[in-house]
DNA sequence: TCTGGGGTCCTTTAGCAT
DNA sequence: TCTGATGCTAAAGGACCC
């Protein structure tokens, strides 16, 4: 059997762990640039506040209702998530860590009575442990267990956080119950061709024929089909390499000047390069791109990327540089205005085993530099050495206005106890 | 004024070789 | 040498996830 694992409300549960305060009352936590909403607790998602929100259009709503606002704290989610992955990890040995907040286990060896009891015990211990409360749901395929955990969140009084799709009954229940919308792997796309189609609920989406699934929703639509259905198509996948790293971001204003496009494009390039380093891969692809802004109907839209093969594998940041220019110059049109870029690397390959190019040799010099940047940088701060094609000034910081403390991971931060 | 970031997998298409 | 069929690969883009 497969269990999905779920933090609730993630985000806005590690915020309230550490300001008890914060219990019951609404929550919303804002991406990067305070930018839009990706995080709601209970309370705020029965104010109204949709995912996704942009911040500043529910600004008001915020003070009205009282909603508390956070920027996001990645170190604190980080460091809570692998605290909840952790505790999970010591119940089975097969465990895949999905995402931050989402865990799949796998379970053998139990009869039904005893699982439901271990499960129990799981969710007691994780929410003592680290104050995160978590659902759990169980059934026989990934998918399944997606539906399952979908059920033990939406009645959390029946099902006490941990629901089991056991026998046909159940699951062909579930699916009469399930939106079509809220399968695991249908998105806006569709949804929007299934309901065309007079489809409300997974069951009616599972009696589709094969052959228009496959046709329209390629083999991950049929698979998926077969989950719900019970047959297993999808397993436990174990720890696997990042095939490709990216660094992309949204500027504060949109800016037409190259100067300008060109120290972003820079920047990113050498934050790839020290997350190459980080976990000792080289590259050989990378890929530049520039966008307009997409919520901009009056001006021109413009979105462009070009991807340039290196002539050997490498993560220095002064060659990544070198070719980021080269590719941005390809893709810059003057006079429009830009809203965000970034850059992805690709065709990782491990460090220790790179192949060298006969005649377009990498600078011996760079691995050394490398180190000693990084080992600096990591001393004494994020940006205590840069390079000539960034910005010196570092003026563009992000907009953060509703950060909470490290609580977690930095010890001036740690929380204090007053007596009274 | 103000709308995120980081991933995966799959399909289509164009170019090239056989 | 030309042509059409076929097959491979890589880039680009679209769908999805959290």
């Amino acid at each position: 059997m497969f269990a999905l694992v779920d933090c609730n409300n993630f985000y806005a549960s590690c915020e309230r762990v550490f300001n008890p305060n914060l219990r019951n009352q609404p929550i919303v936590v804002l991406s990067n640039n305070d930018g839009c909403v990706i995080a709601r607790s209970n309370e705020a998602k029965a104010l109204g506040v949709p995912m996704g929100a942009p911040a500043f259009k529910f600004e008001r709503l915020f003070k009205q209702k009282n909603i508390k606002v956070f920027s996001s704290n990645y170190a604190l989610y980080g460091d809570m998530s692998a605290r909840v992955m952790n505790i999970l990890g010591e119940f089975t040995p097969d465990i895949e860590i999905y995402s931050i907040d989402e865990s799949f286990l796998y379970f053998k060896g139990f009869d039904k009575i005893g699982l439901e009891a271990h499960l129990q015990q799981m969710k007691k211990c994780v929410e003592k442990s680290t104050g995160i409360p978590i659902s759990i749901g169980v059934a026989p395929t990934k998918t399944l267990s997606k539906v399952a955990n979908r059920i033990s969140k939406k009645f959390p009084q029946r099902t006490g956080g941990i629901y089991m799709i056991k026998t046909e009954e159940q699951r062909l229940k579930a699916l009469r119950w399930l939106p079509i919308k809220d399968i695991w792997g249908i998105g806006r796309q569709h949804q929007k061709r299934l309901e065309a189609l007079g489809l409300q609920r997974a069951e009616a989406f599972t009696q589709l024929n094969d052959d228009w699934v496959r046709k329209h929703m390629s083999v991950v639509g049929l698979r998926l089909k077969k989950e719900l259905e019970g047959e297993q198509t999808l397993s436990l996948e174990g720890f696997v390499d990042k095939k490709a790293i990216a660094t992309t971001r949204s500027f504060d204003y949109e800016y037409k000047d190259l100067s300008y496009i060109t120290e972003r494009i820079c920047s990113f390039t050498i934050v790839c390069g020290e997350k190459l380093r980080r976990q000792e891969s080289c590259c050989q692809t990378i890929y530049v791109f520039l966008r307009s802004n997409r919520f901009n109907e009056k001006a021109a839209s413009y979105s462009k990327g070009i991807s340039v093969q290196l002539p050997y594998p490498t993560n220095s940041s002064l060659d990544l540089v070198k070719f980021a220019k080269k590719a941005l110059h390809k893709i810059y049109k003057p006079g429009i205005a830009y809203k965000k870029a970034g850059v992805i690397v690709s065709k990782l390959t491990p460090q220790s085993a790179k192949q060298t190019a006969l005649f377009t040799e990498e600078n011996p010099k760079h691995f050394p530099l490398m180190q000693q940047i990084d080992i600096l940088n990591q001393s004494y701060g994020k940006h205590t050495v840069k390079f000539g094609n960034q910005d010196l000034k570092h003026r563009w910081k992000m907009h953060q206005d509703h950060l909470s403390q490290n609580y977690s991971t930095k010890l001036d931060d740690i929380i204090e106890i007053k007596a009274i």
